[in-house]
DNA sequence: TGGCAGATTTTA
DNA sequence: AAAATCTGCCAA
């Protein structure tokens, strides 16, 4: 069908940096299958957290119970809640043992919108999943995502071979340390980021 | 546009 | 105990 058009990323996706992989995400889509029904977006926001000089990143003071998926393999989901109300959504990257991570910030809703409406209350197609924590709750996307394996699953993320130029760094939403490190992504003028500064 | 409450988990 | 990769609402 349609909305499921496009082939998973493989292992190979993750061979590059941290932030290569984080601009390489951006055109990709997310895709959850819940209760038969194909919700999905596509990347337009992401963020990068590194494992060497990088004091924001979750994994900086070395593994812990909730930041583990870090240190696994890449390619899969690292979902935290946060704020006692929201949930993240991560794609781990780097090697197994070193502890990075691409924090999705935003998507472009693709199917399922009127059931992404339902889950968050709006049907606002702006307020629909720009925003980490808006994404999950309009796909879906809970603690029982964690650590899934995101080539295969209910939980994917799929390259239909959409591609933006005219990428733009600028400094991470919401962080205190290490601030003014240009490791936040999104194209050019897209409208569905979830902050335009 | 800006400030703040909300509500829970994790870590120090 | 304090901070946390946030969001929605309300007042100006």
């Amino acid at each position: 069908m349609a909305s499921m058009k496009g082939k998973p990323l493989q292992m190979g996706f993750y061979n590059g940096s941290t932030p290569d992989i984080a601009v390489s995400l951006l055109g990709k889509v997310l895709l959850h299958i819940v209760d038969g029904n194909i919700l999905s977006g596509r990347i337009v926001e992401t963020e990068a957290y590194l494992s060497q000089g990088d004091p924001a990143c979750h994994a900086a003071r070395g593994m812990t119970p909730r930041n583990r998926p870090m240190f696994g393999p890449p390619g899969r989901a690292y979902v935290y809640f946060i704020y006692g109300n929201h949930f993240c959504f991560n794609i781990t990257t780097a090697p197994e043992g070193v502890g990075e991570a691409v924090l999705i910030r935003a998507l472009e809703p693709v199917s399922g919108r009127e059931e992404m409406s339902a889950r968050r209350n709006t049907s606002d197609g702006r307020l629909l999943c720009s925003g980490p924590g808006r994404l999950c709750q309009a796909l879906g996307i809970d603690r029982s995502c964690n650590q899934a394996d995101l080539s295969s699953g209910s939980l994917l993320l799929l390259d239909d071979g959409c591609i933006y130029d005219d990428i733009v760094a600028v400094p991470r939403i919401g962080i205190k340390t290490a601030a003014d490190l240009p490791l936040r992504f999104y194209p050019a003028g897209n409208q569905f980021v979830s902050r335009r500064t």
